[in-house]
DNA sequence: AATTGTGAATTGATTCACAGCT
DNA sequence: AGCTGTGAATCAATTCACAATT
């Protein structure tokens, strides 16, 4: 797949960055230092200097960063510059709260749609939940490249398969079981009981 | 703090093969090989050795890892051998989705009680919510050790500071903000437009 | 014969320390 | 003078390859 010689880790720590300059955005500060910065992504000095020079040389010798500019140069290395449409699959408890969340837009994303077995209505959903047939059709028609699985384990490889063949090409995995997918396709897992169980190690 | 010889992503495994393993014994599997385990998780079979006897030497040459033996090892070792008790802090949209979760009696732990600015009482939802004047007593009163932070960001350090001179050690912290705690205090953190703009950027 | 457990080798990530700009 | 950018050094994680064991 492309982008093969940058470290996952490295891109989460840009959206790391990325929220920490928009809070100084907000304050009207114009310049950081790596080390300003740095302390408040909890990262080293050093480590944020190497990320940010994976990508281009944002800074200024003496100076530091200046805030708005490294702000946009993020977005465009992340790819938010333009609202990217997403897809959520499975609207039970997780979904719901999913599709209710105003964080996404800000960050760049929209849910286009959002599809169940069940497409009873949900109270306070601003997006309507459409039947699982509708998938293909609006993947396609918006070229979707990004979906949000929250349906139960058993039913997570199948709506992958389906999915993948259809052009998904990230998956945001909420369901609590490894997925399978072909090379190209991304998968990020958010797995809550796999979290408390790693902090439940550390507290012994 | 304690433990710091093993590796965090260690400890996440360790919590993927549980849940193979737990697949494994409702299918009345009775052994199995570092091989199999390893590709129903995703990992490589060095890996996955490797791992074990970061804890212990649990398999049987020849024969490999019995499933249920395998599987009582990594609860005691994981700290999920008694149910623990687990308060959530912040009921909107995401901390109600997750009061109603009902997978986390299931590995093990228990959510004692919620807690809001805003009382009212939330539909479907097993546990009470209490006002936030109440947190002191009932994480002393159930020595409760861990936490679920779903505040807005505005209020998420603060929160952070009160529970944790109340003695919480671990914290699972969804607002999207970096937080700090002091040492011997675990965090770890579930960013969702994290991850979505992670995933973005692979798909360029 | 099969499969684990593990030292050695490799690969990858982080940190250091300072040269190079502004 | 101050701070970035970066090669070198260190530290950590993964994988290999095979001896040890059943």
């Amino acid at each position: 797949m492309t982008k093969p010689d940058i470290p996952r880790k490295t891109v989460y720590r840009l959206s790391i960055y990325q929220r920490c300059l928009q809070q100084l955005r907000v304050n009207h500060t114009e310049t950081v230092s790596s080390e300003a910065l740095a302390k408040a992504a909890g990262v080293k000095p050093s480590q944020l200097r190497k990320d940010l020079t994976h990508f281009g040389n944002f800074g200024t010798r003496g100076l530091g960063y200046n805030v708005e500019g490294l702000s946009a140069q993020l977005t465009e290395v992340l790819g938010t510059a333009r609202l990217q449409p997403v897809i959520l699959i499975g609207v039970g408890n997780l979904g719901s709260a999913l599709l209710r969340y105003a964080g996404f837009n800000k960050e760049g994303f929209e849910i286009t749609a959002a599809f169940d077995r069940d497409t009873h209505p949900r109270p306070n959903s601003p997006t309507a939940v459409l039947a699982m047939e509708e998938m293909e059709r609006v993947i396609r028609e918006h070229s979707v490249k990004m979906a949000i699985i929250a349906v139960p384990t058993s039913a997570a490889q199948g709506v992958v398969n389906e999915i993948v063949s259809y052009g998904i090409q990230a998956i945001l995995n909420f369901a609590p079981t490894v997925i399978s997918v072909p090379d190209g396709v991304w998968v990020n897992n958010v797995d809550l009981a796999v979290e408390l169980e790693n902090l439940s190690y550390f507290i012994q």
